[in-house]
This record gives C-alpha cells, sequence and structure tokens, in this order.
RNA sequence: GGCCCCGUCGUCUAGCGGUCUAGGACACUGGCCUUUCACGCCGGUAACACGGGUUCGAGUCCCGUCGGGGUCACCA
C-alpha cells in the first residue's frame, strides 16, 4: 500500500497567527513537502459562534504572507471539503453511535456536581481518580430510569482499566502509558454536539491524515485519540509532538496572555518597540494584544521579510549539523527530517531573529527593497501616491547610501525621512550636543558659504572641499562634521554626510543650513 | 498531587562510547576600522544539573536524585 504523506495544521480561528503555531504548522509543511505529500488546513471552530470567517482571515493571511502554502483546506477546498469542524457534526454523531454501538462508549448521566464530587473524594483519599461509572446506562432500561429522574445524557468513552499502551512518536521514541490512568473523557453532549478528540481523530481518518506532527502539549492526550481510533478501526497514523516554543528567556510556553512578562526581556522588549515606532510612524493603529512581536502581523506591518521568518523558526526545534544556518525553502524542503527534531522546549530569541532579517534584507535585490519601502513613505505622508516617476531612482541612491542601516522595510522612515520632508525633525539632543555653542554655528556659517562653490556638488568634491575647508581652518573633522550632521539631518546618526549632502543637493542642503542658523545659531550665540 | 516529557555556554544548537583539553551561531565583551550610526575584521569570557553504576574508556548507555515543563474539562 503507497501510503502518501499527509500533514495538517489545525488552528482555531482566533483572529491572530501565534509564532508558536507557525512553527509547528512550518515543521507540518516541511514535512509534507519533503515527502511529496500534501499539506492541509483543518478549522478547529467546534466551539465558536459566530464570525469565523474575519477571525480566519489574519491566520490565513499569514500563512499567505509566510509562503506556506495548503492544498487543502478553507478557500482553496478539496475532495473532502468541509474542512470546518462546525460543518461536520453529522460524521462525529455517526463516529460517537459506533462508538455506543460497539460497547467502547457508553451513556452517562451524572450531573456536574456528582462527578465534582467524586473528583474530590478521590483527592481526600489522596488516590487517582476515576470514575465510578455509576450512572452508566449499559441498558435502554437504564437510560429510560435515568432520563425519568431528569436527568441529560452524555457520550462517554469507556476506556480500558488495565494494561499498558505504546506510542512510537517519531520526535521521542517509545512513549508507555497505563490505560487505567485514561479517564472516560465526554465525547458528546447532552445536545449532541461533539467535542475536540473525537472530531480530531475522525477528520484525520476522513482527511487521510498519515502523520499527525503537533505541539508536545498534545502528547498527553494521544492515548484516548488512539482509543477512539482504534475503536473505530481506523489505521493509526503516524505521531510526531514536537516541542514547543517557549517564552524569552524562559522554559514556559510561549504565549499571547502573558505579554506583560515578556516584555520585561530586553531583547524581546526591543525588538517591541522598534515594531511600534514604525507602527506610529505609518499610523498604523493598534492594540497590544495583536501587535507584538507573538503575532506574525506585526512582522509584516513592520516590513520583515517572510524568508527570514522561516529561517529563524526553523531553527528553533530543529538543525541540520553543526554549522549550516542558512536555508532557502528549497534548501529546508530537501533536508527537513523529524529525526533532527529536537526534544527540549526552544525559547524564542529577538536577537537571532533580527539577525536573520538583518542577513536576508541586506541580501534583497534593490528594485525589491524599494517595491517594499515605498508604501512605508507613502503611508508616513513622506511620498504622495502615485509616486513620482523618478521616485525610484532617488530610493535606491538613498538606499544605497543607508546601506545596513536599514533591517526592516520601516526602518527607511528612520534613516531617510529627512531626504523627503519639507521641514526636517530636529532631534533636541542632538542640537544641543552639536550647534548649542557659537564656535559651531560660526563655522557652519563658513562652511555653508564654501558649500556654495562645490562643483560637481556629489560625494568626491564634497569630501574634497570639507578636508580644504579643514585645512584653512585648522580645525578637525569632528569640529564641524556633527554640526552640518544635524543641521541637514536633524539627527545625530544617518547614512554617511557626503551621500546625505549630495542626495539633497545643493539648494536644499544650502536651505536647511540657513535655516538651521536662523533657529538656532542667534539664540546660542545671545547665550 | 498523579501521569507524561525534557535537562550541553545567557539563548538556539552540534555531539548518536574514544577524533571533546566539548564545535558553530546569536548575545555579551576587549581591540582594530571609522565623520555619526550601522557594518566589517581580529580576539576573549562562557556549558556537559548532581550522584551512583556499566566499560579499558561516558556529554554520549543504565539507575537514582534534583531541577524545569506539559497535562489532568461537557476548551481546543
Amino acid at each position: 500500500m503507497p501510503s502518501i504523506v499527509r500533514t495538517r495544521f489545525a488552528p482555531s480561528p482566533t483572529g491572530y497567527l501565534h509564532i508558536g503555531g507557525v512553527r509547528t504548522a512550518l515543521f507540518c509543511w516541511l514535512f509534507a513537502r519533503r515527502n511529496g505529500g500534501q499539506f492541509l488546513l483543518r478549522i478547529d471552530d467546534t466551539d465558536q459562534e459566530r464570525n469565523v470567517e474575519s477571525a480566519l482571515a489574519p491566520i490565513l493571511h499569514g500563512f499567505r504572507w509566510l509562503g506556506m502554502d495548503w492544498d487543502e483546506g478553507p478557500d482553496v477546498g478539496g475532495p473532502h471539503a468541509p474542512y470546518y469542524q462546525s460543518q461536520r457534526l453529522p460524521q462525529y454523531q455517526a463516529a460517537a453511535e459506533k462508538l455506543l454501538a460497539a460497547g467502547v462508549a457508553y451513556r452517562d448521566y451524572a450531573t456536574p456536581d456528582e462527578l465534582q464530587a467524586e473528583r474530590e473524594l478521590a483527592q481526600q483519599e489522596k488516590r487517582p481518580f476515576l470514575y465510578s461509572r455509576r450512572w452508566m446506562a449499559e441498558t435502554a432500561t437504564d437510560q429510560k430510569r435515568f432520563e425519568a429522574d431528569g436527568r441529560q445524557g452524555v457520550v462517554r468513552l469507556k476506556m480500558p482499566r488495565e494494561g499498558k499502551l505504546v506510542i512510537h512518536d517519531l520526535v521521542r521514541g517509545d512513549v508507555e502509558f497505563d490505560w487505567a490512568r485514561e479517564q472516560d473523557h465526554v465525547v458528546q453532549r447532552a445536545d449532541g454536539t461533539c467535542l475536540y478528540h473525537l472530531a480530531s481523530v475522525v477528520d484525520d481518518h476522513d482527511f487521510q491524515i498519515s502523520h499527525v506532527i503537533r505541539a508536545e502539549e498534545h502528547l498527553s492526550n494521544t492515548p484516548r485519540q488512539i482509543f477512539i481510533a482504534q475503536s473505530l478501526d481506523y489505521p493509526l497514523p503516524e505521531y510526531a509532538h514536537l516541542p514547543f516554543v517557549a517564552e524569552p528567556g524562559s522554559k514556559n510556553k510561549l504565549s499571547k496572555r502573558k505579554l506583560d512578562k515578556y516584555l520585561k526581556n530586553r531583547d524581546f522588549a526591543q525588538l517591541n518597540e522598534h515594531g511600534w515606532k514604525i507602527a506610529q510612524a505609518i499610523g498604523f493603529s493598534t492594540a497590544a494584544e495583536t501587535f507584538n512581536p507573538v503575532i506574525v502581523d506585526f512582522y509584516e506591518q513592520v516590513g520583515y521579510l517572510p524568508d527570514a521568518i522561516i529561517n529563524y523558526l526553523l531553527l528553533l526545534g530543529w538543525s541540520y549539523d553543526d554549522k549550516r544556518e542558512f536555508f532557502s525553502r528549497e534548501e529546508m524542503i530537501a533536508n527537513f527530517s523529524l529525526e533532527r527534531v529536537t526534544k527540549a522546549p526552544a525559547s524564542f530569541d529577538a536577537k537571532k531573529l533580527w539577525m536573520f532579517q538583518d542577513h536576508y534584507m541586506q541580501a534583497l535585490p534593490m528594485k525589491q527593497k524599494v517595491a517594499r519601502m515605498v508604501p512605508y513613505l507613502q503611508k508616513a505622508g513622506l511620498l504622495s501616491s502615485p509616486p513620482p516617476c523618478d521616485v525610484a531612482e532617488k530610493l535606491t541612491r538613498i538606499i544605497t547610501a543607508a546601506g545596513d542601516r536599514i533591517k526592516v522595510s520601516g526602518d527607511i522612515l528612520a534613516y531617510a525621512d529627512f531626504f523627503f520632508a519639507d521641514k526636517i525633525v530636529y532631534d533636541s539632543q542632538a542640537v544641543e550636543k552639536n550647534i548649542g555653542n557659537p564656535g559651531a554655528t560660526a563655522l557652519l556659517a563658513k562652511f555653508k558659504d564654501r558649500l556654495s562653490t562645490v562643483e560637481p556638488f556629489e560625494v568626491g568634491p564634497l569630501e574634497q572641499a570639507l578636508h580644504q575647508f579643514m585645512a584653512d581652518e585648522q580645525i578637525k573633522v569632528g569640529d564641524i562634521i556633527h554640526a552640518l550632521r544635524v543641521a541637514i539631518t536633524g539627527k545625530a546618526v544617518g547614512p554617511g554626510l557626503y551621500d546625505c549632502l549630495a542626495i539633497l543637493g545643493r539648494e536644499t542642503s544650502l536651505a536647511r543650513i540657513q535655516s538651521t542658523l536662523d533657529q538656532y545659531g542667534q539664540a546660542s550665540g545671545a547665550a
């Protein structure tokens, strides 16, 4: 029997795509692609009410942005549609009936209070809780009797109370469980709706999933799922339980709830702050819960590259060897294997992600850089829409001058806004430090005259002119250059000074120096 | 607490009995380069959780201890 590899990722429609979920999905996707199989998306919305579509949209969008395509699932459909659990209730109910008929499940009429009482008693007596099955209806007569009492029945699994189960996990090896520790879990509610474990097993079978690859928190659920599958005569899929993505600097599972805690991690906080600055500059209004480095959308908005995120995530729990870290999509598909997945949780490291982003951004062809950065300038109101036709040429010069200072597309605003702005914004600290004394402004005024004669107004001649000026005035380069930078850019940091001057052009450069002198020269001179 | 999983530099990891006086990457750090910042280059600090076995030989195998985590729902 030639078996086709089919993996799935099963998000709940929560409204956002979690970075830990992406890592798990990535491994599923890679495994399928590596083995020439299929990767599907199934929507676990048994619990959801309305708005599934709107809560799902950001998740699908995130996967698309990252370049992770699915062969079957929402939007793309497929031979096993629907791929929404909320639309598959009949299948689950039929499975529940089969379990009942086979005697591996029973109708149970215990009230929640009665069950709770049994639990507490077990706890008092310090023994593991196991349901007494006191309200189990084994016959139609029992059923009628309980129902006559006004009780409501659910369907429970009748788990084995002896023996062992060995799971052959592709990541963890053999894992052993005692059947007697497993609870009689409810698989169907009194209202006929079904619970996750039943649904999941039925779907994995119906969708012909060959490898259930998921995060390790599901490992302890696996026995009951295997019990259901075996009882339904389903062939068992292979299982692989991946380590989860842990919080920065800890081994706890990364979750969106503990953002405050993560922000105490310096690297994480820096990444977050950097993103928020860009979001503010482009007028992207959002909330902390949905815009932070745990959520994929954060990276898209700020201008990260999907390849960088994916490459970083690939190394979170997987490695190729002791040297190689950079992988193209083709290379990761060609080399991925579950054998090389790590067993221990891997914590999220903002700095390492940053390194990958830097790498991929520097490797990006100039045309693509320009295309990616134009929207940021537009959103910040520095560039019209559509952009002027000569903007590509100017931007190319600017981006080249800014060089590797630009790590994400949104950084164009931090390093190049002054090229586009009519009036520059002065950084007060930079002004104070570099222009806040009469000597500096005097030199600035003198050099301004010198600048008006430089011909052509390009990097080489500009540099020559400045050196000549230094010789004439008997000053060092530091005596003039910092003031000059602040005068034309408003900032203390940025691309090379001659590049800035040349790109700005003579007219603008002179005007900016003049307005800086107007604004700060006299005040400090008088003081 | 029961069950299950995990435990190599701060972090991600290599290591599948001898080639490990433990390798790489990120971070940190000293220096060089430099008009700022960023980059680049050279160097440095830093780990096998602990204790018993097995073996000629253990980071690598076994047991125990300790530590961390996951899970114990009519959530997914």
